[in-house]
DNA sequence: ACAGTATTTGGCTATTTTGCCAAATAGGCA
DNA sequence: TGCCTATTTGGCAAAATAGCCAAATACTGT
């Protein structure tokens, strides 16, 4: 690969990996509200137990995440909110493109 | 895959996936200061130009940045800024992590 | 200690992503 | 037209990721 990118990039892309899945997408959105234990998240999302733990540690590899045990659950909740704005500009992106596809589209006024 | 998570997640990930690489966190950095040509970015990146060529594409296709022929070059901008908002967040979680782990650094003043 | 629940880890296969090379395409200019 | 430069595309092998199952681990309550 480029051996001139800067360890910097290399940072910055382990948080782009983090959010580069729907599922993670989806717990990052439910997190935010409130947190949730691993079997919660589990049943909202319907996958085996063990991909969604899997999917917790990346989160958490990355930072955005944190995790506590109480009891016999662990319990994940957003550490940095600011992941919120992350989620913001990618609505606005996706808003973005979505307008530029409508273009493209012949007015059925016509 | 989980079969309960929501189509606007997955196009959320869309958007994670293309900032998921160090070349392409790199080249979006570039492009907030002033748009660059293919040949200009592949000299900044010391990869092949097809690969790089292949990058802008991903970043392209997700909406990020847009391209305009121009003679000879094709030129590459940052479409919408809002993702320099990303990198802020991106910056914060890193130094957020920076932090947690020089605590566990044992202090050098004992 | 034992059974039951919650979570993580190991292992394996399937899929996706990367990155290089070579070949194709496009525009500029003699 | 023919040559040169810039860029994209096709193809392929290597690497990374995803998701399931089974097994290991950790904690609760009996």
């Amino acid at each position: 690969m480029g051996n001139k990118i800067d360890v910097k990039y290399f940072e910055m892309a382990k948080i782009g990996k983090a959010l580069a899945h729907p599922t993670r997408m989806f717990i990052v959105d439910k997190l935010n509200e409130k947190e949730h234990c691993v079997k919660e998240l589990t049943e909202m999302i319907g996958a085996d137990i063990s991909t969604v733990s899997k999917h917790l540690t990346v989160l958490k590899n990355s930072g955005i995440v944190s995790d506590e045990k109480r009891g016999n659950c662990v319990y994940y909740k957003l550490e940095c909110t600011c992941v919120l704005n992350i989620f913001r500009c990618v609505m606005n992106v996706i808003q973005i493109n979505l307008k530029a596809a409508m273009e493209l589209i012949p007015d059925n006024r016509n």
